[in-house]
DNA sequence: GATCATCCTTGATCGAAATCAAACCGAGGA
DNA sequence: TCCTCGGTTTGATTTCGATCAAGGATGATC
């Protein structure tokens, strides 16, 4: 089992609560026993429900590749996007039974599952995974409050150049990029999707991609593949404070 | 010292991170040994900023008695509201230097204060009030979703009528309210403080609260004394799931 | 009790995004 | 090749809440 285990896993220690032998030096070697033996890996196909909203939730998990979403659904159909879940993000809230979302995998996607009995088990026992989770929902929170300010304050504009900017960066810190300002990035999701998550239809989602590129901030070829020829410029966009660095 | 501490502290151990002497019989003495060498009260007064955002902040608190708002603003001055503290409400986040929000005094306030080193190191060495911080989180988390649904999808009446049940609520478990699902509390917040809140502008605030009266959902006092005649009504303005008992 | 400053309400008008409607595009599949 | 279908774009029109603009209530201060 020694290091033979090394691809299995491809979270980054930094960014995940469980400590994965494949990537984290400094795992103690009990702790990651126990771990081997509650957990477990879920697939999951683009567009299929992994939770329901008000299921019985019976697992957490931490994202392994691919991206999933949070959302309400209100009755009549209005639907709002309230997480979006990418690699090493965790899943899944200790001591709750139900699901408050739905969470909807919008891409092909694994997980890695532990069995809530367990790990709150293991949460019990171990203070610093309570500590990792602490740290990764307060950054959650912040990230939720930073939406509150797009969703209550900001012009479509601005909201499709704050979501632009986000993944950006997101992407930036793991994925391609070149530097001189110029970056490139395939967008995760439909503009369907992208509305849900803005609190705007898809056509005004569309309109407004439509002027970004018209304006020049953005190229885009074939519906997902962006150009940002100029982040700072995007940045602009968004209304927020110009302070932004590539990666902040 | 032993137990003439008792009236000092009005908050409830079951949603405060401090295990505090006066309501908490399960304390352990040490550890409220540690926190009384740590602690130290700060009043405030209405409308006065206990932290501006971008300034560093040395300590990390809980409300006392009052309230609290936590708020983004930007250049231009547009401004929305991202947290409401409550007495019990924790304030601040170990681990981190400076604030990210502005946080403003909206009524008279009292806060428990902890500095931040000695209380991270209170954190090192009790995985409790750890995890107590991290359900808190939890549930600060969920909270903040829910006013995403809010802020990105209702209407201008569904969000007053959310944000009166909502504080309706919260106001239920504590203070005043009589049973056959009437319920009479005061407005802890001004019309622009509400809109702040609602990313409205207070005109429309104004307006819906005044449609809400004239439609019989509540009855109105001068400017701040609410009465819900009857708080299912009032929920089924709200655009949500109707589930909502009382106290949920 | 008059003055003043906040906070609140109401009215008229405007504008950004929603809604309604149609067409476009690329990828499979028959 | 043509057809279908999901995702997308674009246009015309409507609507809800913002904005602009007066006034009215309430409470503190002198």
């Amino acid at each position: 089992m020694a290091d033979t285990g090394l691809a299995e896993v491809h979270v980054k220690c930094s960014s995940c609560p469980i400590r994965h032998r494949a990537v984290c030096s400094r795992c103690e070697q009990d702790e990651l026993d126990v771990l081997d033996r509650i957990k477990y890996y879920r697939d999951f196909t683009p567009g299929q429900t992994i939770v329901w909203a008000g299921d019985e939730m019976d697992f957490v998990a931490s994202v392994v590749t691919g991206i999933a979403t949070l959302s309400h659904t209100m009755e009549d159909g209005r639907r709002q996007m309230v997480g979006l879940l990418l690699p090493s993000d965790f899943l899944g809230r200790p001591g709750r039974e139900t699901a408050p979302y739905d969470v909807v995998a919008t891409s092909k996607i694994t997980l890695c599952c532990f069995r809530k009995g367990p790990f709150e088990e293991l949460l019990r026992s171990t203070p610093s995974i309570n500590q990792r989770l602490l740290e990764m929902t307060l950054d959650e929170l912040d990230a939720a409050r930073e939406w509150m300010l797009i969703l209550g304050r900001k012009t479509a504009r601005e909201k499709i150049a704050s979501l632009l900017a986000i993944i950006g960066r997101r992407d930036a810190s793991l994925n391609m990029s070149t530097a001189d300002g110029r970056l490139v990035f395939d967008l995760p999701l439909t503009r369907e999707a992208m509305a849900d998550y803005l609190g705007l239809t898809l056509e005004t989602v569309s309109r407004q991609i439509s002027a970004l590129k018209r304006d020049g901030v953005i190229q885009i070829e074939g519906n997902r593949h962006v150009t940002v020829p100029d982040f700072q410029r995007l940045i602009e966009e968004t209304g927020d404070d110009t302070d932004g660095g590539l990666i902040a």
